[in-house]
DNA sequence: ATGGTTGGTTACCAA
């Protein structure tokens, strides 16, 4: 089976080119981040004549993520419920296909200077401590979206111009190492050694026809999955332009193969 | 150093 994460930016503005690419790439569980649209606005029904069910997590404007799966699945929790601000949607929890799946949009954490950034990490520990309380890493789990943060070196087209921003800071990578930690593997990492793989780029500056950008969509598998996965694949077809008139996402999916 | 682009809003926006 195929597991994938996308940040479709916007399932309004990508509903055909979203509904296009799961007839084409074929996912049988597929993680969405900001999908900017309230649950009750959210086209279920055009991605179910698709062949995908799905929950949603969303709300007006910004963030918002959903989980689509070719069988039946089933809501296990949306955000955190720990006590702390639920208020952005940015974490949905199911179960389908025989796996639990964590759908996560972690705040992206703007400069480092800044409350959004004390937030990004604030989020990652409440990440962590879900874990912790509600998952087992003997399982089979996956925890997938976009973390807005590039893992290592490899990852980032100039590693020293970012140490100091967010996406490739000190903090964020002792955060994300405190989340792995729990017994999760970056799946893409188990097949891939090489540098320049990424799963974003900047609309501007031609940054996408010039490959400066990073991989931040990530796909971690605890112990039972990292045991299944096949490969990894960055698929940029939905970023060369799925059609006239069509925009892409400024991410692109990042699907893992999982023997059965 | 600055500015460039997008989506959804009409905001000294967030990414």
């Amino acid at each position: 089976m195929k597991i994938a994460t996308w940040n479709v930016n916007s399932v309004r503005a990508r509903q055909d080119q979203l509904r296009d690419w799961l007839v084409a790439a074929g996912p049988d569980v597929v993680a969405l981040q900001e999908t900017k649209i309230e649950d009750g606005l959210f086209r279920r029904d055009v991605f179910k004549k698709a062949g995908y069910r799905s929950k949603v997590h969303g709300q007006k404007t910004y963030n918002g993520v959903a989980v689509f799966s070719r069988e039946r699945i089933e809501l296990v929790g949306a955000g955190f419920r720990d006590g702390g601000n639920d208020e952005e949607a940015r974490f949905l929890d199911v179960e389908t296909m025989g796996i639990r799946v964590l759908c996560c949009y972690v705040p992206n954490g703007q400069s480092p200077d800044s409350d959004k950034f004390t937030y990004k990490l604030e989020w990652l520990a409440r990440l962590r401590r879900y874990l912790d309380e509600h998952c087992d890493p003997e399982k089979p789990l996956a925890v997938m979206g976009d973390f807005n943060i590039a893992p290592d070196e490899r990852d980032l087209h100039d590693p020293e111009a970012q140490r100091e921003l967010t996406h490739f800071h000190p903090d964020e990578h002792a955060a994300l190492a405190e989340i792995t930690g729990w017994g999760l593997v970056d799946a893409l990492r188990l097949h891939h050694e090489e540098g320049g793989i990424y799963s974003w780029w900047d609309y501007r500056q031609m940054a996408f026809q010039r490959n400066l950008g990073m991989r931040i969509d990530l796909i971690l598998l605890s112990a039972p999955l990292a045991e299944r996965c096949t490969d990894v694949v960055v698929d940029k077809s939905p970023r060369h332009g799925a059609g006239a008139g069509t925009k892409p996402s400024d991410h692109t999916p990042v699907i893992a193969e999982l023997r059965d």
